[in-house]
DNA sequence: GAATCTTTGACATCGTTTTGACCCGGCGAG
DNA sequence: CTCGCCGGGTCAAAACGATGTCAAAGATTC
């Protein structure tokens, strides 16, 4: 397990990361916002452990721009301000949890193992989440139905997730590219096309007859 | 979403309950964890709330007990204790996360919903009116009436949205095709009753006898 | 540099939209 | 009362645009 900790006071960083070594996990370090996007982009830690108040990029910020690739990795806030705002705008941004300083090595260590455990079930696989009687482990890159194993690519995941948080409406074509590929992204064939034929013939029983990924006419693709 | 709030002083429970019924969400409410036990095995909420210190079955022992059958629902503590030990026990026993007392309104109405959204990914269909008892959902592109459903173009969709926002009062033909085609648009034929013919088709239950879309003649249509 | 993943363009296919031909029914004029 | 006009309904086919598919070229990764 890797996590990721951003914080931009020398002394708590220094404090926090010998502490998570001891308990066993392997850590990344950054003293500022940007630093930890590097890091995140590079590594894709399990875990990240966010400082709100950093020079450059805030920690919201930085949990926004995850999000937008990942929907369920765990990011957990720390926070010396005492103020309730924070919490809500934190919360409400898709972080997991919010440790508010000063806070005791043993709560932080309690927070982090409890939003592990339940981002990352003991099926030695990592994450889960499941459409239809498909299963989809993003961590691993891989998804099954029944007993058939397919292995995915990072890009596939990222589509199948975002599949998955807007289950039921359509995702339209430029909502993909953005969060998919970025926002300054334009591909000007049929890539997104070609992505989704290619995700069709790894998970649907029948690639001709899609009943996970419905093509919306007109909008995009939707599951469900 | 139901949710189960257990909490021995009324004061606090009253306050709770109240919040979380203006945030829309149904409750029930436990005085003891015995009485939480049996709320929980007989209505399974979405999500428990527990106070820690309560007299019977405290907190702790209803969480290990629910868990026990139940290893995903969120449950969440309440605890005027400020001890950090119940902390890393209630987080050790499978919690999802952990409010110190005293807590604000917005604070407890953030953490239940950021923990919902982790156990419970949205798969909404979005927005939805209804035009007697046909069920529309516009961002979804489906309607439904009784169990079947059926799937609508963006014309449609917005021609049906056009109807609603006028229920009771004709909309011209002119109308129709200034919002739903453009105000530059003018086709030379039978094209907007082609598409109120296949309207008709997908969501009345006699398309030969219009209920949903009345033609009102020598003005447009009309719903309701 | 081999293997894998991504992008691209040509082409086939499919669903929606538009159109024209024709039908029907109400209503006013004769 | 009947005829004929006009607005609307219905159908099938054509036009159009969006998506599916393939093979090959290009980019990445190890």
């Amino acid at each position: 397990m890797t996590i990721l900790l951003a914080e931009d006071d020398p002394l708590t960083l220094d404090a926090l990361d010998a502490c998570l070594q001891d308990e066993g996990f392997r850590t990344l370090v950054a003293a500022d916002g940007k630093q930890a996007l590097e890091l995140w982009t590079e590594h894709r830690p399990q875990l990240l452990c966010l400082d709100i108040m950093m020079p450059e990029i805030d920690g919201f910020e930085v949990c926004r721009r995850v999000r937008a690739t990942d929907a369920a990795v765990p990011i957990l806030f720390l926070s010396a301000k005492n103020e309730e705002l924070d919490v809500v705008v934190g919360l409400g941004l898709g972080a997991d949890d919010f440790i508010r300083k000063p806070f005791t090595r043993a709560e932080v260590i309690a927070r982090i193992r409890a939003a592990l455990r339940r981002s990352y079930p003991a099926n030695g696989r990592g994450r889960c989440f499941s459409m239809q009687d498909l299963k989809v482990y993003p961590d691993a890159l891989m998804a099954e139905r029944g007993e058939k194993g397919v292995e995915l690519t990072r890009r596939e995941v990222s589509m199948l997730e975002l599949l998955h948080r807007n289950a039921g409406l359509p995702v339209s074509r430029d909502a993909f590219l953005d969060v998919c590929w970025g926002l300054d992204y334009f591909p000007d064939s049929r890539t997104l096309d070609q992505h989704v034929l290619m995700l069709r013939k790894k998970i649907e029983a029948d690639p001709a007859r899609p009943a996970i990924i419905a093509t919306v006419r007109g909008t995009g693709y939707r599951f469900g």
